[in-house]
DNA sequence: CTGTATCCTCCGGGATACTG
DNA sequence: CAGTATCCCGGAGGATACAG
């Protein structure tokens, strides 16, 4: 989780440092290396621990476990347990976290728009600085 | 900027991890303490350097200059410098930017409208926890 | 005024081993 | 199967000083 400006972060004037503040608060919620992952492997539906490790290529046990946490934390999870032998735990995205996955979508179209622009300005300024 | 899955990160089946790819994409060029500070401080016309300083708090002059480093190679901001003494530099968003700023609204609507929610899940989890 | 150059700290995240 | 517990490393980012 990248840190951030908890504090007022921009000082425009208006409401430029709440609109900061806000978009802030989404960042943090999805921000670390899999939370994005995370929830969109569990978008359609609940899915097991061992699932997700399979589906999520390159997380360890470790990070799937304490990002799992904190997006339960957030109330984006549910984290159920069958409290059979041996153990079976089922995460399920709630609807908040359904929602959040649609907001997306504009940024993923932003993307989409813009890749190849950005890929050339990228190349155009490596090539010019040096 | 989070070090994130550069490889297919989500093995789900169909589009699913082209959407993972894709978000990450965006959320790479706005992750960082402070990348989205000054996409917004900058969303309204040209900004001095100075005046990006002061506006955007607690930033130092290290990661101001980085950033707004990163903005430029991405195409998202021009720097536009005024041979003058004492110098004079200005950054102003490019229109790739502005349309990023616009996408960014649909996550602030998100927040706003489940951040109490959010507040009360992670109070709750909390007050369970211990 | 607009930066660079260094040094240093902190913490996200990987590797590995152990457990109910 | 579904986790904890440790140890460790790289890199984001702060502080400070210097420069054109």
């Amino acid at each position: 989780m990248v840190q951030r400006n908890t504090d007022v972060s921009v000082q425009v004037s208006g409401s430029h440092d709440t609109a900061a503040c806000t978009v802030i608060e989404v960042l943090d919620r999805v921000s670390g290396k899999w939370a994005i992952g995370i929830l969109i492997a569990t978008a359609h539906g609940p899915v097991r621990f061992t699932e997700l490790e399979r589906s999520i290529k390159g997380i360890s046990r470790r990070m799937l476990t304490l990002t799992l946490r904190n997006l339960e934390r957030d109330g984006l999870l549910v984290r159920k347990v069958y409290p059979t032998v041996p153990p079976k735990v089922e995460y399920t995205a709630t609807d908040i976290a359904l929602e959040l996955y649609e907001s997306l979508a504009s940024l993923t179209s932003w993307a989409e728009r813009h890749r190849t622009a950005i890929a050339a300005a990228r190349d155009a300024y490596d090539r010019a600085e040096r």
